[in-house]
DNA sequence: CGGAATCTTGAAAGTGTTCAAATCAAGTGG
DNA sequence: CCACTTGATTTGAACACTTTCAAGATTCCG
């Protein structure tokens, strides 16, 4: 299991690890299974463990007045689970994650993932790339927020991660995109008819 | 105009900077100065700089195929000019950088930029508190777009950043939430009314 | 003082939502 | 393994919000 985290670091750090950084990180990180609908962080907790998603896959989520759920973000297998607003500013969370399959995650808490980005050069490069990644990444779906009509940002999104409509029901694909599942249904038979 | 970016150095990396960093910093940056309209990324081209804003005000922005342009990013002093995605890829880039004022920059060229992150200890860290503040930014921006209505996030845009309110013209503020400058005129006449 | 943007306003068209109902699929307990 | 319940998806119709196009008012700058 931790063979996965090592090879992820290595690849994102493009360093490879000393088998005494193996040991150090494995000793930080603890193997977790999740079941399916267990929530990972609730809202209003302060967010203080991270978790790197070994098998499984997750959302992060708020729920507003009315009671809709508006997901903000997806989590397959390497993606990182937590929410950064929280753990940085030590706030508690506007966000639920939830584990939409069985899980196994790799938990660190945010204190020890901060000294291991002191003691572990690679680490810390990873999470440097990694956030870098995130960025370029945000960046691309407010701009499509704001440029694209709903069907140009579903095409796009299929495009992206073909895997999100794969292994996420529509209802959580639309609220992802900021549609209601009865427009995203419709935009699907639209396609469809071309 | 140095003093500016040390001290800010020093504010986001929580470390006082010595006299031979300063002087490596200040080797690597060059001051410039760049008029109204002027350009310092055109779409196309690699962003092969970035800058830390002194003084002005720039918009980062794409033109779509029937000419619209949609604003992603607002820049103001002691923000970061460059389109990440561009940087990390060496690809072209698919923004425009344009300054709105007469503006000051210090501008460094990305390469010596990851020198330095490697040189000087509280610029590295600086990078890593920015890109970190600039993830949480926009995942609430997403948030944002993804469930609150159009005067909504008028609301929390003027709450958030009044200084966009004050220092970019209302059509601007409307690309950069997605609407046309049409219905941001009347959102606000709706307000007025309220 | 003018000319050029910018901002406002109206009307029509387009896009997405809401509500309600029907269909379909999946998970659970007997 | 089937029957049943629950959740997910589809469809229709009415409604709400946003855009588009066009014109007029205002502001900004040279």
């Amino acid at each position: 299991m931790y063979e996965v985290l090592f090879q992820y670091i290595e690849a994102k750090s493009k360093q490879p690890l000393t088998d005494e950084e193996r040991e150090l990180i494995q000793s930080k990180f603890k193997l977790r299974g999740y079941r399916k609908r267990q929530y990972f962080l609730q809202e209003g907790d302060i967010c203080k463990h991270v978790a790197f998603v070994v098998r499984g896959a997750a959302r992060m989520f708020s729920v507003d007045e009315k009671g809709i759920e508006h997901i903000v973000r997806f989590a397959l297998e390497t993606w990182w689970l937590g929410d950064l607003e929280s753990v940085r500013q030590l706030t508690p969370s506007h966000y639920n994650i939830e584990l939409l399959e069985n899980a196994d995650l790799l938990v660190i808490s945010t204190a020890e993932a901060f000294e291991l980005r002191d003691k572990c050069r690679p680490f810390d490069l990873m999470f440097t790339a990694v956030d870098y990644q995130a960025n370029i990444a945000a960046q691309k779906r407010i701009h499509a927020a704001i440029s694209l009509t709903a069907e140009e940002r579903y095409e796009e999104l299929a495009k992206t991660y073909p895997e999100f409509i794969q292994r996420f029901p529509q209802n959580m694909i639309a609220s992802y995109l900021g549609l209601s599942p009865e427009t995203l249904s419709r935009i699907r038979k639209h396609i469809l008819n071309k």
